[in-house]
DNA sequence: GTCCTGAGTGAACAGTGTTCACTAATTGAA
DNA sequence: TTCAATTAGTGAACACTGTTCACTCAGGAC
């Protein structure tokens, strides 16, 4: 195994970077960025603040990782789905409620990866080339791979952009997922006696999601 | 007129009150909560930081009220497009497309609005009422209207929960305003040679949101 | 054994929201 | 007009934030 390869002050660097992002990862999951300071992290792990920098350039950096760590659970999830081997309009709808339900369980790692206000400064190409790279990026790939497979089965309807179609998929359960994460933003949500569970929601919105894509006749069921 | 009931110094306090919530939208508007802070809007309008307190309880307390008057603003552009005579079909893609439309106009406040992650305390009765009484409540009230409508006059499929179907709709159309808040966060929007324009893009996204709660025939066009 | 790299530190800087004792000015009453 | 009371506005502080920097000291290389 390569790990006699590295020396052990760098396997006690790599050790202590690991505790760095355990804490980070523990306290950002339960109270969000708000909650988490670097002094916060260096009490948890018995450090003083400064150490962090010896890990990390900045606190982006490091709750960057934390968010693309997540963004990798949330693509492996995706992927488990689709290698399933179920009925095409199965697994599409799977691949929604999917995507929401991993978001919510980590919330705060979901919503402020959407957190802030993009400048509008012109689009690199290399900066697709990081998207792409990213595992938000990949997740969004997985999508765009469903709604193709969709078209070429002929369940979606012909001509749709396979592009454009996935974006308009992605941006619906996006918008459920920030939806559940907020809840008590939207009492509605729980409120109304006439709605469903939040469980019972997600099908349904997934449900509609996937059907505004379908072809108008002969969708099994 | 009832500004002669006032006196001066109610006046000026008035005044004053109005020049902090300016400056501070101003600020808000260019630059995101990021870039707002109480000693700023003090430099703006030549005030010490103290002094805001004597206006506003918190920071977050003057926030808020801008997220209102915005949510206003977004209320008022659903109710010019819900009074038009148009057919419904049209009126209900053009609820979605303004929707966005307006929330794309000013991004930090909306992509604001929904920032944080709500503590998981069981809703309330009053908090509903609250809900119901924002600007943001009612706006989602008008939604709600439309989907009614739309299940009494035939144009959608009979059977479905306006609460759920409407929750359904905003939920779509958040994550469109969502996404177009962050477009350099996704490159696809804008990369993809094969994609349409944002405008265009906008209008697809409502259709499809439409077209997914419509009865099988008989839509027009 | 010496030298050197670099992990870890304490103290500081510039910034944040917020509070509080205080001044000064404006107001309503005598 | 004078006096008392209210209150708008302030400067300084507190407790926090991310970040930097000169510094110490332990570990590994020769």
């Amino acid at each position: 195994m390569q790990d006699s390869d590295i020396s052990p002050a760098e396997r006690r660097r790599i050790r202590v970077r690991e505790s760095i992002i355990e804490a980070a990862e523990r306290v950002f999951a339960s109270e969000g960025e708000a909650g988490l300071s670097i002094r916060r992290i260096a009490d948890e792990i018995d450090y003083s603040p400064a150490a962090i920098y010896k890990y990390f350039s900045s606190k982006d950096d490091l709750v960057d990782e934390l968010k693309e760590a997540f963004f990798g659970r949330l693509l492996d999830e995706m992927h488990s789905i689709t290698d399933q081997e179920d009925a095409f309009h199965v697994r599409a709808r799977r691949c929604v409620a999917g995507y929401v339900r991993v978001a919510i369980e980590k919330p705060h790692h979901y919503v402020a990866a959407f957190a802030g206000v993009a400048d509008h400064h012109p689009i690199t190409p290399e900066g697709a080339e990081t998207f792409a790279a990213s595992n938000k990026g990949r997740a969004f790939g997985v999508l765009t791979g469903m709604v193709e497979e969709g078209i070429a089965c002929g369940q979606f309807r012909a001509g749709l952009n396979p592009i454009d179609a996935a974006k308009s998929v992605w941006v619906s359960t996006h918008g459920l997922a920030m939806m559940v994460c907020h809840l008590s933003d939207f009492p509605a949500m729980q409120l109304m006696p006439e709605g469903m569970s939040q469980a019972a929601f997600i099908e349904f919105h997934a449900d509609l999601v996937i059907r505004s894509l379908e072809s108008g006749a002969g969708r099994p069921e």
